[in-house]
DNA sequence: AATTTCTCCTGCAAGC
DNA sequence: TGCTTGCAGGAGAAAT
């Protein structure tokens, strides 16, 4: 579901449609998918939750880490930055001005821009959210927690972290504190294509073995951002202009636990990892 | 202290 | 046909 290459296409397909432009208003429509980053709820000040939604203010850009996007107004200490996480089944997009909402169910958050267009953030379980964060810093502080960047991972960086937990190393990818932007889907997919077990121990992978992960993670991302994401047959993901992705149809393994591996048509088996739905394939990946 | 399990939520599909 | 059940999973809390 939304992982990085999502997201990012999100952030790409969004960004032309919100640079530049005042927020003229906000409509929050289900109140308690908002929060406000590491600010008290009490005493606050009539205005500040629309005003920290950015109404008054003009968006500079849409940045993103891992799988947060943030809106923010600048790059200077007092500018202001809302966080979106899309979660499993979170949707934001653009509606162009005087263009009806399709399937208005489950739409918390709508901005109006000054061009007339819209920006909406719907999300049907709701495992998705939107932080409001006062300033620069507070962003910085939350994605400070965040590991780094699996669009960029090198080896080096990945082994540093790889080595201090003895966890499965699935478990370890889906941790976001250790690295920023891989789901279920990629950690199978990077998994598969790296030649690695999923139920390795992180700690007992050579630097070789990871430096080949951390080059698996980047591809698959890197063409999955290409293809404009992954989009599962429960239709929930499209980008901010509606487009689907197509990177589904180049999974290896997500999704086809039972059904013969591409490579070296085996059976490919699955079980589960932190509860999660893992498939791998026992000829193609080794533990040692 | 590290790591896993639980919980949240809804829509869809499979099974009876 | 219509019901129940199970599954999907990101992330933070709770439990081990």
């Amino acid at each position: 579901m939304p992982e990085l290459p999502e997201v990012e296409s999100v952030r790409l397909s969004l960004l032309p449609h919100v640079r530049g432009q005042i927020v003229a208003g906000v409509d929050v429509r289900r109140a308690d998918v908002v929060s406000r980053g590491g600010v008290p709820r009490t005493g606050v000040r009539p205005g500040a939750v629309r005003e920290g939604l950015l109404v008054g203010s003009r968006v500079a850009a849409v940045l993103r880490r891992g799988k947060q996007l943030a809106i923010v107004t600048g790059e200077t200490a007092d500018a202001r930055a809302v966080v979106v996480q899309l979660g499993m089944s979170g949707q934001l997009f653009a509606l162009q001005p005087g263009a009806h909402l399709p399937n208005a169910s489950h739409v918390h958050v709508v901005w109006r821009l000054e061009s007339g267009a819209r920006l909406v953030f719907r999300d049907a379980r709701r495992f998705g959210g939107v932080t409001v964060l006062h300033d620069r810093a507070a962003l910085d502080e939350r994605w400070s927690q965040l590991g780094p960047d699996a669009l960029t991972i090198h080896g080096d960086q990945l082994a540093e972290r790889l080595h201090a937990t003895r966890r499965a190393i699935k478990a370890a990818l889906l941790d976001q504190g250790l690295l920023a932007g891989v789901g279920n889907i990629y950690a199978d997919e990077s998994l598969f294509r790296a030649g690695i077990s999923p139920r390795t121990p992180a700690n007992r992978l050579t630097p070789l073995r990871i430096a080949r992960l951390a080059g698996a993670i980047r591809e698959v991302l890197q063409e999955a951002v290409a293809a404009g994401g992954s989009s599962l047959a429960d239709g929930t993901y499209v980008d901010a202009e509606g487009n689907p992705g197509n990177f589904q149809l180049r999974h290896a393994v997500y999704g086809r636990g039972g059904e013969a591996c591409r490579v070296c048509g085996k059976k490919l088996r699955e079980g589960a990892i932190l509860n999660r739905t893992t498939v791998w394939c026992a000829g193609c990946q080794r533990a040692g």
